[in-house]
DNA sequence: TCTGGGGTCCTAGGACCC
DNA sequence: TCTGGGGTCCTAGGACCC
């Protein structure tokens, strides 16, 4: 294997076909061959196909649309309330068949990853391996995929598209031109019905349009992304699989659609305090601290705000969460009628060696030390070990975080570790 | 009988610091 | 004290995807 050989990569994308429908459909058989979609209690104001198998997709069912809509156009629909339990563990289990392969599987969601089978050596070519992937997915789980094959992640993406369900396509980088030029510009990855009008106003009707337009037009036009567009739509993108990726999500969220509009503040106080619950247990199953705290407010006019504060130190405990949620809820809450609430934990940072640090303090309180494990490690992330011990160390005196011009901290963590760390007296 | 829930990335303006 | 400019942080919203 020389240079070149290394420089053309082969990717899959691997698509698992309307994923919950069939997961649904392995666990009860007698649904196979009939319309199934997966929606939620209509009643609770859940009722939205999240998932439509094929058969009722011929009858123009689809994601997501209003269960109501789905029964009109197909009457002996059946339908299925999802149970994220079961979908997850078919998740792990579908991976788990991909890294039997190579470990450089990227999972993008519950139901897509990316291979990179660049180096794999087997006695198959790319399309028998992706045939052999596919096949044992359908006989071991009884789920059906279908597989992009290409040079990047990209056309790997765009391939497995083309062919659904239970389709292997393989899209080459000399076949952009014939293949995905023709497209109009939304059936390209990345591009949805926003971008595309304002691509319509500027003459750009297609994927080609994309590839063959000016670069700085498009930047101009709609920022980084345009540029980026023109890159994939030459068939170019450098990304690379990064099987890491997982790892290092930004945010962890719950919310939830209330039975009936509501603006009685017990009832919505109640509901918060089961957000923060359990995006209190996601955070602390994932050895995370929050630095952020993010209330979502939809009102029965279906208008939609965010609002947000950074925290002075991290935290994990379902009530530190719902406090700082409440606080924003007394803030900014209009009086008018609730639709819909969520909380979001963001600025995550690892909790790593909290009990270790926590011996450099002499606090008896187990509160004070729960809250410092959270800065200690939030600043340890940020700035190093070493800047951190040592403005610890210099205890009372300012510390070298706070001199450190280039690694100055934040003014919040400035004013908690001066209140908590130095017992500053200018 | 309108319209779920989980995310990521990007932009833009103002605050703040040097 | 005035003036300007650069950089980062913080927040809110929008677009997109599954």
């Amino acid at each position: 294997m020389n240079g070149t050989d290394r420089k053309n990569k082969i990717i899959f994308h691997v698509d698992m076909n309307s994923f919950y429908a069939s997961v649904e459909t392995a666990y009860d058989p007698t649904l196979r061959g009939k319309p199934l979609a997966i929606a939620g209690n209509a009643e609770a104001r859940r009722g939205i196909v999240v998932t439509a198998n094929y058969e009722a997709r011929g009858r123009g069912v689809k994601a997501p649309m209003p269960l109501w809509e789905a029964l009109k156009l197909c009457p002996n629909l059946i339908v299925r309330e999802p149970n994220f339990d079961r979908y997850r563990t078919a998740s792990t289990q579908m991976f788990q068949v991909l890294y039997e392969y190579t470990p450089l599987v990227e999972p993008v969601s519950i139901d897509e990853g990316y291979m990179d089978v660049t180096t794999v050596e087997l006695k198959m070519n790319p399309i028998q391996l992706a045939k052999h992937i596919q096949d044992r997915l359908i006989h071991e789980l009884n789920l059906p995929c279908s597989i992009g094959i290409a040079p990047n992640k990209f056309l790997a993406k765009m391939a497995s598209d083309m062919k659904k369900p239970m389709g292997i396509t393989v899209l080459r980088k000399r076949e952009v031109r014939e293949i995905l030029w023709p497209l109009s510009t939304v059936e390209m990855h990345g591009v949805g019905k926003k971008t595309a009008e304002k691509l319509t106003k500027l003459g750009i009707n297609t994927i080609g349009d994309i590839a063959n337009a000016d670069p700085h037009l498009l930047h101009r036009k709609l920022g980084i992304g345009g540029v980026r567009i023109h890159e994939r739509a030459n068939g170019i993108d450098q990304r690379p699989v990064d099987p890491d990726s997982v790892e290092d999500f930004k945010s962890i969220g719950n919310s939830t659609t209330l039975p009936k509009d509501e603006k009685n503040v017990s009832t919505i106080k109640k509901v918060m305090m089961n957000l923060a619950d359990s995006v209190g247990r996601r955070i602390r199953k994932k050895n995370v601290y929050a630095g952020n705290i993010q209330l979502t407010i939809r009102y029965h006019d279906w208008n939609t705000i965010t609002r947000s504060s950074k925290l002075a130190y991290p935290i994990s405990t379902h009530q530190d969460i719902f406090e700082a949620a409440w606080k924003l809820w007394e803030k900014y809450w209009s009086g008018e009628s609730v639709r819909l609430l969520g909380i979001t934990a963001m600025d995550l940072v690892e909790k790593g060696h909290a009990h270790k640090q926590l011996d450099l303090f002499s606090y008896d309180n187990d509160e004070k030390e729960e809250k410092l494990s959270g800065v200690v490690d939030h600043l340890k992330n940020k700035y190093g070990e070493n800047v951190l011990l040592k403005g610890i160390q210099l205890g009372n005196d300012k510390s070298a975080l706070l001199r450190d011009k280039k690694k100055r901290g934040t003014s919040l963590e400035k004013d908690f570790l001066r209140d908590n760390l130095f017992n500053q007296k200018e």
